[in-house]
DNA sequence: AGAGTAGTTGATGATTATTCTCAATAAGTG
DNA sequence: CACTTATTGAGAATAATCATCAACTACTCT
């Protein structure tokens, strides 16, 4: 994976996201910091190809990987304050670990299909479902920061397996 | 909550669900045993009232205080087993824990809108989405178990506050 | 630019939800 | 009723995630 440093960021799908500079802003708006760390975490994210998704254990390999040694700790605290800041999604894609991913607004906005025996996933789109769920948080007064639907199935191939539950 | 023992069960809503009987039967097809543990479990999320759902904490303490002493052990070992038959849903409604409840077809089938920073959950139904991820998942060959919309947002209360992220 | 304030990091230890192990028990079968 | 084997319960083990805290540094304000 290839880190651009500084100057603006695109995502794989050639959609502008987030900016060291954007990012910077809402941080700062609230009292917080833009750290390197924090910036190089949202790059990792944005230079994701499609369809990829990272458990923090993931990131932290990755980041090791590129001789961008951030901490465990540090890892842990970023995945969960962008994700409550709605830049990552987090997604529970298989048993144990949580799994992010860059949330991306309409029209990249996708939804999950996972196998609960294997864990494959696959990812579909739909924006009725998109404006559902925008609809549903507007009404009650709530900031929505993601929307996603999970369906639990079991894959063709897990079918055939026959393995116990 | 009251256990009603033996007969058929209906849940809160008057649509009949499962019973002793034919939970019985799926799980002697594949080779599984109905024990008393289980039916009662099932009881417990049958008479369950709407809104209301159960960590495995939350359904071991049920059980004690109804004179039910059932291991910790076999709660989540029955509850893993019958999210994965698709009886019982498995919902991240909280950090840190999951929560379950019975999972219930159309017309009772609904999704959760959910505050990130205090966990108030609130539940809508929507038909459409259903459709939606049925069609998803035949169109991939997966056996569908469960289809659910989650929005991560911050509720009306906690927008005021302005705590920290 | 320099100083001060307070948010952030990284190392480490703690927590805790969930799983595993295994001997004792009991459901299903015929 | 006897037999096979899934299931239970107690306890230990696991592993993801969080808390703690001293050292560091991003940001703000002269
Ligand atoms: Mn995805
Ligand atoms: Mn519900
Ligand atoms: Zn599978
Ligand atoms: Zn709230």
């Amino acid at each position: 994976m290839i880190l651009k440093k500084g100057g603006s960021v695109e995502n794989n799908m050639n959609a502008p996201v987030y900016t060291a500079a954007s990012l910077k802003a809402e941080l700062n708006e609230k009292g917080w910091r833009l750290t390197p760390q924090r910036e190089t975490i949202l790059q990792v994210f944005q230079n994701l190809s499609e369809g990829k998704h990272l458990s923090a254990e993931d990131l932290y390999e990755v980041l090791k990987a590129d001789g961008e040694g951030i901490s465990l700790s540090t890892i842990y605290r970023t995945l969960k304050l962008m994700a409550r800041m709605g830049i990552l999604r987090e997604l529970e894609l298989a048993e144990g670990h949580k799994h992010y991913e860059l949330n991306q607004p309409y029209p990249h906005h996708h939804h999950h299909l996972i196998c609960v025996r294997c864990s494959k996933t696959i990812e579909f789109k739909s924006d009725p479902i998109l404006k559902i769920g925008t609809k549903a948080a507007q009404k009650e007064g709530y900031h929505i920061l993601d929307c996603q639907l999970t369906i639990h199935a079991v894959c063709p191939t897990c079918q055939r397996a026959l393995l116990p539950v």
